[in-house]
DNA sequence: AAATTTGGCAACCGCTTCTTG
DNA sequence: TCAAGAAGCGGTTGCCAAATT
């Protein structure tokens, strides 16, 4: 048996909202307050449907949105937040009061997603998240509801969870989203930390693996003990401006002379575990294979999967190798732009 | 000045998750 | 435990105004 529609289609309006329309909706919220979406529209005496009154109402009346222009520090929260949780719209719009994830959207691929584009003209990285364990599909759908209520009810709902045995349930992960957004509200001005740990290669290459996986959702074997938000400062000047990344021997992969690099993870039944070896243009061959990604343990994208760098390689012709790290480094730009 | 192209934004659509009976 | 309803999210579409030819 199908579900109902939604809302009753036939008759109702579309399109854009008139002025009357707007002062209806409003007037009715204001005086029965925000919710019944479904309901609403027939007892305001508005042909429209209830999920469009909602929208309407979320992403152009409430009061307290801020209209104009995004402003440069507003700007680099997005791009700072979307290189952590990527398209997470709703998520990235709870850092910007008065900033809708409709308005984040739209602004993020009208405006910045074109400057990432700048960037990734460099090195195209282009992995078929498909053939990952459950699809490598985002899990779409509402978060909020359980999100904000595992913010607000914080620790307790963590041990709630714990006591039901769970996996790695959605409190759970709202749970470390919060850590996050904690971790960002103490960075009052927004400037890029660099912790200590960092200061060492081998934990600065860690730092960026978690910071990598983290957005993409794959989470190291060391657990999210490290703060993901806090990139290096040589992280957010790629991001934030124009370039990309260094190679070993010092050169840049540019737009110009760069490589495309396409990691398609083509790999047949065997999974992600077959042979990814794609031609990198004409100034370095990636020559790795996802053989290093170790998927048994992950029921979807989202579980933890452990990358084991020994078998990523990067060719660059007339010498040299560039060190995992780096590899890695690169890859989490371009998999967060 | 008219036609065409481009970019920004509002709104819609489909899907997923959460809630409730 | 399950099914249906409700709510919300992210991707996509389409309109409109500005810019360009």
């Amino acid at each position: 048996m199908g579900r109902a529609p939604c809302c009753e289609k036939v008759g109702l309006k579309k399109g854009r909202w008139t002025k009357e329309e707007d002062e209806i909706l409003a007037r009715y919220i204001k005086e029965h307050g925000e919710g019944s979406w479904r309901s609403l529209p027939k007892n305001a005496g508005l042909l429209r449907c209830g999920k469009s009154c909602r929208l309407r109402w979320i992403n152009y009346l409430r009061a307290d949105l801020k209209r104009g222009n995004i402003s440069e520090e507003e700007e680099e929260m997005i791009i700072k937040l979307h290189a952590t949780l990527g398209n997470r719209w709703s998520l990235i719009a709870g850092h910007l009061p008065g900033r809708t994830d409709n308005e984040i959207k739209n602004y993020w691929n009208s405006h910045l997603s074109r400057r990432a584009a700048d960037f990734r003209d460099g090195v195209v990285v282009n992995v078929d998240l498909s053939k990952l364990p459950g699809g490598g599909k985002r899990r779409g759908g509402r978060a909020s509801r359980g999100v904000v209520a595992a913010a607000k009810a914080g620790k307790e709902n963590k041990a709630k969870e714990k006591e039901k045995g769970k996996g790695k349930s959605k409190v759970a992960e709202a749970e470390q989203q919060q850590q996050q957004q904690e971790q960002l509200e103490e960075d009052d001005d927004m400037t890029v930390s660099t912790p200590s740990s960092h200061s060492q290669p081998s934990a600065t290459a860690q730092s960026e693996e978690q910071a990598q996986a983290s957005a993409s959702g794959v989470t190291s074997d060391d657990g999210p003990e490290e703060d993901p938000l806090a990139l290096n400062e040589e992280m957010m000047s790629a991001l934030l401006g124009p370039g990309s990344p260094k190679l070993a021997d010092g050169s840049r992969m540019d737009s110009d002379s760069g490589p495309s690099v396409v990691v398609d993870s083509d790999s047949g039944p065997g999974g992600p575990t077959g042979d990814v070896a794609q031609e990198l243009g004409d100034k370095a061959i990636m020559d790795w294979d996802l053989m290093g990604l170790d998927i048994s343990t992950a029921d979807d994208m989202w579980d933890p999967l452990v990358w084991d760098y020994a078998d990523m390689d990067v060719v660059v012709p007339g010498g040299g190798h560039h060190q995992q790290e780096e590899v890695t480094s690169d890859l989490f730009f371009l998999d967060n732009m």
